[in-house]
DNA sequence: CTATCTCGTGAAGTTAACTTCACAGAAATT
DNA sequence: AATTTCTGTGAAGTTAACTTCACGAGATAG
């Protein structure tokens, strides 16, 4: 299960004490706030991964609000509550970058199903900017590297000149310059007396390769 | 079935002939050459994609001409036919660049055998560099290029400053940049109205890079 | 009708990726 | 013992990728 935090921020106290309270029986760990101000505060020291925010407080608002969040923190996925459900207030506040709204008065599963599909979409973004996909992506990216891949895979282990005359480079710095940054990316490993292999991790990146090439050209 | 050309290269004339009728009649596109020296003028019209050459012959053997076809065609597989079995010869001739040998006397079908083994080897190294992998994968090697395609999954069409501002990019020509990098790439397209959209390819990718995504952390 | 927002081009400027060159110690050969 | 081959390092140099800036035409809103 999730347990990133959620934060509330709403000045109407019964409200935002009855939203915790939802979210925190759906085991959600979570902090309220009465004013945007405060909230802004309190973000600095726990980045929240979600905010429920009121789109009409005293002081600084929904809107004003949001656009200060996004600029620090633009992964947050931000949910506005918005007070009568005109399709102008909906369509302004994801016009001025919120992920979703809801409009009051709003039912306990309308708040749950908002917040699950919101960190559903958290996900699904995250992992494709997961630490790591550029590196191999990039690494990946070139020819000379996929065909040390390529050879490594067939002969499950070359001596340096072995691959740089398979190969047929003339310059020798040049592939070793590619097996450093196969090795770097933990694509490539070298054993005691110093012949390369694929590693695990190498292994699998070659069977990757090989079933995207079915659906490049 | 593949019909790439096949060159054998013997002085020795009833050897020569029996290994183009083997290959012949196994549907293989072939071409017979009694000197590496003709052999090496007859490559500049037709390019073989494996190359079975005698290591003894009177001029230019098997030796000397590997270098040079591997020099120009890095490529080519090349079978070296050897006197003896001797253990000296097979490391000799694999050492000096050649991809398989077949020891004197040998079988109709340790011929065909290695032919096919190496017609392999090579499809599996041309699927790893096909023209578009480097393009694709460096394209998808960069993280916004991979929020974009994220978003454009998850909202399905997206004008631009839509994308602009769900990115938090400050500048809206570093986008640009990158959208048109995605077009050309053939992962999105923009339809009538200038919304731009994932083309199936580009959903496609996006379903790999989910794939990626479990093979990395 | 003026002002703002949208969506784009093109030319620098910057950074990262790749290549080439010069050199050198360790290992294997002769 | 001398020499070649193997396996590297590090410093330029080059090219490609990315970013930033300056500008503008067309749509939209006030």
């Amino acid at each position: 299960m999730t347990t990133e935090t959620i934060m509330v921020i709403d000045d109407d106290q019964d409200l935002r004490e009855s939203i915790v309270e939802i979210l925190e029986d759906n085991n959600f760990s979570v902090i309220g706030c009465e004013t945007a101000e405060a909230a802004l505060q309190q973000i600095r020291f726990e980045v929240p991964c979600l905010i429920i925010v009121d789109n009409m407080m005293p002081g600084m608002g929904g809107m004003a609000f949001l656009p200060l969040v996004k600029n620090d923190y633009p992964k947050i996925k931000v949910i506005m509550i918005t007070a009568f459900s005109t399709v102008d207030n909906a369509v302004s506040a994801m016009k001025s970058g919120a992920d979703d709204y809801l409009a009051k008065p709003f039912k306990r599963d309308e708040l749950l199903v908002a917040v699950k599909r919101n960190l559903e979409v958290l996900k699904f973004e995250q992992q494709l900017s997961k630490p790591g996909m550029d590196e191999t992506l990039a690494c990946l990216s070139n020819p000379i590297r996929r065909q040390i891949l390529a050879a490594l895979s067939l002969k499950g282990e070359m001596r340096f000149m072995d691959i740089t005359r398979h190969l047929g480079v003339s310059d020798h710095t040049k592939v070793n310059f590619h097996l450093k940054n196969l090795k770097a990316n933990d694509l490539v490993s070298q054993d005691r007396e110093k012949a390369y292999r694929l590693t695990a991790h190498g292994a699998k990146m070659v069977d990757y390769l090989h079933v995207l090439s079915q659906e490049i050209s």
